[in-house]
DNA sequence: TGTGAAATTAGCCCGTC
DNA sequence: GACGGGCTAATTTCACA
């Protein structure tokens, strides 16, 4: 089955908004927060588990806890021929230990890179010497990260159907 | 105590890593991860979390599964002088619910949004009508996501030094 | 502060509706 | 598919080193 074929009923979506809340709330509680029966629950969020809708659990750290406060986003575009180079680029970018997310994107960049470093030196070093001295790297911007919001959990769109069948 | 401040030794650093792999791994199987009593264990990862380190456990969803296979980063420039509609603009856009998280950033542009929709067309309209619509929003460029890593576990920088005093 | 053991509690696998 | 019972296993608390 495809994630994306999965269906969701209100339930299914209030547990996903609780565990968006809290990844390590108990069963229990998971369970009577959405009005369900504490077996009943463990299957619903197995069944999420298992058709991908969850797709893990992940303790959120502070970055200016553990010595990483300054962070930025870096937009890379690299060169127009620079294909067989684009993967290799990814992997590079991903091992970096500075590295949050990259992203490959559609639009004026090709690449946006999330990253945290200890320091703006740490972050120069970063953008010089791991980025814009590789060739593919055609161009390069930095966007210093002054504060970041998240958003509320994530919720299905559309609107599901409550009379929609599970599958 | 500031998160700033809190020193990290090495198996402050480990149970991190494994938290951040699997927020809800059973306290006893980390103790065993990391090599200490599960009673230590439950010690550990409560100053984490009280000291800040750790902000918050959540669950990964699949936007995919749950109808949001429209991935964006939205740049956005305000007016020179919109200083006083940035905050609302803030608020407005942490209201949405397509929107994952939004920096405010130095740089080129001002703010960068990640947004997740249900189609191109919903893409569309967010930006339509919910951004360059709005008086204080002078530019806006739509990056649209092909694909997204995530980097590994964020470790502590710089490395911790063993023999350091814990606090 | 870390550890080990006891008491409490939660999670999981049944059967039944 | 949802629910409740009963067993297993985990978490938490406490006294001690």
């Amino acid at each position: 089955m495809s994630a994306k074929d999965v269906q969701l009923d209100p339930v299914d979506i209030a547990i996903l908004r609780e565990l968006q809340k809290d990844g390590r709330i108990a069963n229990k509680d998971l369970a009577a927060a959405v009005g369900i029966a504490p077996s009943t629950c463990v299957d619903r969020v197995a069944r999420l588990r298992r058709t991908g809708v969850i797709t893990g659990y992940t303790a959120q750290i502070s970055p200016e806890a553990i010595g990483r406060p300054i962070q930025a986003l870096l937009t890379v575009q690299v060169q127009p021929h620079a294909r067989p180079l684009v993967d290799p680029f990814v992997v590079h970018v991903r091992s970096l230990p500075e590295t949050l997310s990259v992203h490959h994107v559609a639009g004026p960049d090709d690449f946006v890179v999330h990253v945290a470093c200890g320091s703006s030196q740490d972050l120069q070093r970063l953008v010089l010497d791991r980025f814009t001295s590789r060739p593919e790297v055609a161009r390069l911007q930095t966007h210093l990260i002054f504060s970041t919001w998240n958003g509320g959990p994530l919720s299905p769109y559309p609107p599901q159907d409550p009379a929609a069948p599970r599958r």
